[in-house]
DNA sequence: AGACCGCATTGATCCAGGTCAAGGACGTTC
DNA sequence: GAACGTCCTTGACCTGGATCAATGCGGTCT
């Protein structure tokens, strides 16, 4: 799917797109001037995955991070035996990647693969450092995200080492109540397929499902 | 033990005391001008705990980040139940808790605990946040420094979802090799308490003493 | 419709690591 | 040096979750 010589899956951002705005409206970006948005977007890209596509390998050089428009990216880490583990599934509005912009070595840490057919837009860490060195509010939003990340991955730790698998499904159910009507019942919406929420939690699929049963027969 | 109003176990930081020059040297601050170190150094306190003492519990309020001079610092977590998970010990020379002067929470996520009498300065957010504002140099080696800090942390949520124990206890033995001479045979120190280090490796002190001998076994 | 396929469930069994309890092996205090 | 406390090791057993192997259950392709 060739045009003009571009791979139709990695094209320049309009900036009349609606993509355009909404990567405007990250917070990451929302303070900057629109010349210097604009500076910075010139360079972004645009790109569609596939279900199933992966977009980069753990360990590949990384030059870029990614804001999500559409579709779902699942972030793991994959053993030597194959084994995988979810980090984190991204939904749409919201950035991956961009903590690695200031590795010393500058290689992604996981993997990063579609869920879904998705639609992401490509930030070059290279405009994206050179903003910073003249943008302090962008830089201390960037130190608070970080700073999320990091506390997110220590509750992470947390839930692998302090906690059972009971107690991670309970959690992560909990996480992901959609209504809590008056009452004290509530719905939860399980959205993704029964392999991602496992390995997202660290068990095996037939011992999610063991699990759900469990649960639900309280 | 009091002198003049002021616990002795915090005093301000004398501007020629060799704690004063350590922290100078921290890459943190080592970029800054002198008189913006000064000024950062004023509000600086040292801090003397004793073997087993506690500095902070996690979802205390963080108004401080600190430097380790001398002495050992376990982060841990705490469950409920009283489980300990212990995610860091920190060494003299290093900085731990800056992490959170960005998070919209400021409470510490984890608890510190001197593991042997220790020195530290403590340094307060408020003053480091307005340094960093005006001093983009700083402000990139602390984005490098979270950056390292989440990649080691995906790196433990690693060892722990997809390596077993005993793959967790040898890649910790080889991080910790102390001397590794011509031959094939090297020598790696086990400093820490037993407890500690299983704590350290998610498992508990028989298992790490019955995998030590199975290891020495081989 | 039937054949096929990828995903989810269920059952039977196994095993890494936890738990509980009983000794060592030290250093410290009197 | 006896008594004590703390930490480490060892043994016997238990259990949460993994593994292996069927079986069910929609989709979708022909």
């Amino acid at each position: 799917m060739l045009r003009n010589g571009l791979v139709l899956d990695s094209l320049p951002m309009d900036s009349n797109s609606p993509l355009y705005e909404s990567v405007r409206r990250h917070y990451l970006f929302a303070g900057l001037d629109e010349p210097d948005f604009e500076q910075l977007a010139v360079a972004m890209k645009v790109r569609e995955l596939d279900q199933g596509e992966v977009l980069f390998h753990r360990g590949d050089p990384a030059h870029s991070f990614y804001f999500v428009d559409t579709g779902l990216i699942e972030l793991s880490l994959i053993s030597a035996t194959g084994d995988k583990k979810t980090l984190e599934v991204v939904n749409p509005g919201r950035t991956f990647g961009e903590a690695v912009t200031f590795m010393l070595e500058v290689k992604y840490p996981v993997t990063a693969e579609a869920l879904q057919p998705s639609r992401l837009c490509e930030i070059p860490n290279r405009g994206f450092l050179d903003m910073l060195r003249t943008n302090r509010d962008a830089c201390m939003r960037l130190l608070a995200d970080l700073s999320r990340h990091l506390h997110a991955r220590v509750r992470e730790i947390e839930n692998l080492s302090i906690q059972n698998a009971r107690h991670r499904l309970s959690s992560y159910i909990m996480d992901h109540i959609v209504d809590a009507p008056g009452g004290d019942q509530a719905t939860a919406r399980l959205e993704l397929p029964r392999h991602v929420i496992a390995s997202r939690l660290s068990i095996k699929p037939e011992t999610l499902s063991r699990l759900l049963r469990s649960l639900a027969d309280e």
